[in-house]
DNA sequence: CGGATAATGTGAAAAAAGTAACGAAATGCT
DNA sequence: AGCATTTCGTTACTTTTTTCACATTATCCG
């Protein structure tokens, strides 16, 4: 199943909550589409990939819907996740709010410069030392790398050799890693990088977007 | 020009740099192939559209090739953006180092709260009204919108009517923009879902990666 | 109850993206 | 210098992804 369809399954989703609080009952393809910027058929195709099925004439119920999709997306259940770095970028991973919604949770970040801290009531930061023992113990299996671009690779090693599956790398680099690993890479000046690629360049040299 | 090809010219740059640090003078496509993670005859045909050329055996000059990619990326001209939100996402995207090589820099923060402060030294938050002024005064034609999901939309109203042209959305909601505005969205719990999906359910309901 | 209608589900067509293959040219070696 | 080798650049092919189109079916209404 392609990255792509998940990805757009989980803002189907998203935009299904957004349904729900507006009292929305059932939802039709087109407006999952207009929710995020695909064509119905994509929409209709997507779900049929993974057998949610509507009504012929009254759509999509939203609550079953969203039943289904957390159940495909695995955000039924609680993931516990581990954050290495915490420096700008990670602490501000630590406190973000986004994602308590998807039943995920950081419980623990570590950092060679543990003086960081315990603080009372967050979560803890933990010598970088202790971070295989711990992901081994706590059976994490997604850890967040928010370490400066010299380390990733390290922390990435330490990670896997813990048990880790899965890795959210925020380091401008490729992580090289085993069989079977999934890493998803965000790399912020990239994407501002594009950006500044599609409304710089198109009236400059003649290449249009797309 | 697809999007997905910028994407890569900008990840063959960072890997250039990489390669120039380590004192390369040239490289050949399969270097770059394996630092970013694709075929040789990607990176080839990803070359020729933008008629970036190499010697038939000597491969691409590192600095000659740096210098295109940085020039067709815009990353050659000094690039000034603003924030909107300054709470743990924004204060960390204002102290983010990894923009300043690529020749982005923060100008200022903008949040309803600004008593967050306009500290010595760092990017000063300014209230958000003062926001499109601003924006239009400098000339800002790149903004982040790093503020609560309910709020995005205003904000990114906001910075259209001051004249930006592309935006980087950190809030999980699609924007709604006027023709011909940029929008990148980064969506952080999208991210780890789309790991936890597929390091859990392979073995769970027999549906393989990809 | 039956026809009109509105929306789904799907299979085929089209478009896009990626890969492979190969001719051409530059380099190095003898 | 000439031959062998390596790597590019491009064209043709394959695969993937998206869109289109339409048969199907549930609902509504007279």
């Amino acid at each position: 199943m392609s990255k792509h369809t998940i990805i757009r399954l989980s803002r189907y989703k998203n935009a299904l909550y957004r349904f729900e609080s507006l009292g929305f009952v059932k939802v039709f393809s087109d407006n999952l589409a207009d929710a995020i910027g695909v064509t119905p058929s994509q929409v209709r195709k997507d779900f049929s990939m993974f057998g949610l099925s509507g009504n012929k004439r009254g759509g999509y119920k939203v609550d079953e819907l969203l039943a289904k999709l957390n159940e495909i997306l695995g955000t039924n259940k609680a993931h516990n996740v581990i954050v290495a770095g915490a420096g700008n970028l990670g602490s501000a991973l630590i406190k973000y709010k986004g994602f308590e919604k998807e039943n995920i949770k950081i419980t623990a970040a570590f950092d060679i410069d543990h003086s960081k801290g315990e603080r009372a009531g967050e979560i803890p930061v933990k010598p970088f030392d202790e971070m295989q023992e711990y992901v081994r113990q706590n059976d994490i299996r997604v850890g967040i790398i928010a370490v400066p671009d010299m380390a990733a690779q390290h922390v990435a090693d330490v990670m896997m050799a813990g048990g880790i599956k899965g890795i959210l790398n925020f380091a401008p680099i490729r992580l090289r890693v085993d069989e079977g690993i999934v890493v998803n890479n965000v790399n912020l000046a990239l994407e501002l990088e594009n950006i500044i690629y599609f409304i710089c360049v198109p009236m400059g040299s003649g290449k249009g977007i797309k």
